[in-house]
DNA sequence: ATGGCTCCATACGGTACCGTACGCTATCCA
DNA sequence: TGGATAGCGTACGGTACCGTATGGAGCCAT
């Protein structure tokens, strides 16, 4: 992080501030990303801030950029299909969204969505990243067979089904949850003409 | 109460704030409902919300209150189910949660929801709604002939997905998106042993 | 008419921000 | 060694809030 070796005080960057905007974002929303308590949080003043960026919507431009890319990075890795283990893939897809770990990701995803819906930069971005993972998890079903159509839907219920599941709390409607969500994820990613379950 | 026959000015009471509060809410999020702003909505000043409110955190307890009183009361009238019409009962409410009409009350659905997840108190609620709903959905499920275990997962998956699917931008993924969520809507309700046929 | 009550207005102090103007310092470079 | 510049601090004016204290208009019953 600090690049101490001779500097007293380590210079602070333009990424830098974005990357703390986006741990705010995450915790408190985009209310939350404000100046002066970033200053704080890094122990200098806005007079930084100011030198680095034009003003907040500058800082906001930034954030939203600066997710796109990583998500759209991401979604290339994610991308490649592997033969004869889309399955797999698609299962671990619907695990990383579990919300038991990659906290982190998943707040930040909500807090820009929610970001979304009020602000029309915003939505675009959210937008194109949704296309973008879409078109990916439908190639994959694709790959294993199945139409378009039903490839097409059964993405839009995938991805629908990991945002709305981070949105839920269910941790208390039974201790059985993790075993629910598994076979919630083969319903979504299992063909009705595969075999109906008798493993696991 | 009655007072407003003779009274040129209508007094506001508790209830409207609580209702223009959740107004606010539905478009601006938690931080939009502030007093002064709601006052100048009403055309009066803050001296009016002092009097009948103690303090901001009066009015979020308030406005927690009467969203759930108002979603228990929804779901104790969908809960009643209708022998051989559980299926229509359960596509139905995955359409009412389809964007398109309800746009209001899904606003409020997910601005409750962003509140909760970093309030602990608006956390507590939403988790009382969701068991609520969660265990109305069950029982149609399982009055469909399903296991105890396929209709908690099944009921699971169903508001997962509605409220996924309000935080998606699909509008633009494809011009047969409505036959899409009609394809998933069926996936989630019926069962894969049960009778193919093609009524509704 | 007179106190009392309800409902709201006014005025005030305080906080937390944004954005700008300008000053200061350390470092690099000729 | 004397700028030049990058990077930040200081100070200021302005806005938008919260909460309180207090005043006042209208209506009520005695």
């Amino acid at each position: 992080m600090k690049r101490l070796s001779t500097r007293p005080r380590a210079a602070l960057d333009r990424n830098e501030w974005i990357l703390a905007a986006i741990e705010v974002l995450a915790e408190q929303g985009v209310q939350g990303m404000r100046i002066e308590v970033l200053a704080k949080n890094f122990g200098v003043t806005k007079g930084s801030f100011y030198w680095h960026f034009k003003d907040r919507q500058d800082l906001f431009d930034a954030v939203l950029q600066t997710w796109r890319d990583g998500r759209i990075r991401d979604i290339e890795k994610q991308s490649v299909a592997i033969p004869d283990s889309e399955q797999a893939q698609l299962l671990h897809l619907i695990d990383v969204y579990g919300a038991t770990r990659n906290r982190k990701g998943i707040s930040i995803e909500l807090a820009v969505r929610e970001w979304a819906r009020r602000d029309a930069q915003a939505a675009a971005v959210v937008a194109e990243v949704d296309t973008w993972r879409l078109e990916c998890t439908r190639k994959l079903f694709v790959a294993l067979g199945v139409s378009e159509e039903e490839a097409k839907s059964r993405s839009l219920l995938l991805y629908a089904y990991v945002f709305g599941q981070s949105l839920m709390a269910c941790e208390s409607y039974d201790p059985r949850v993790n075993e629910f969500k598994r076979w919630i994820a083969e319903l979504i990613v299992k063909q009705p003409h595969g075999a109906p379950s008798s493993d696991t």
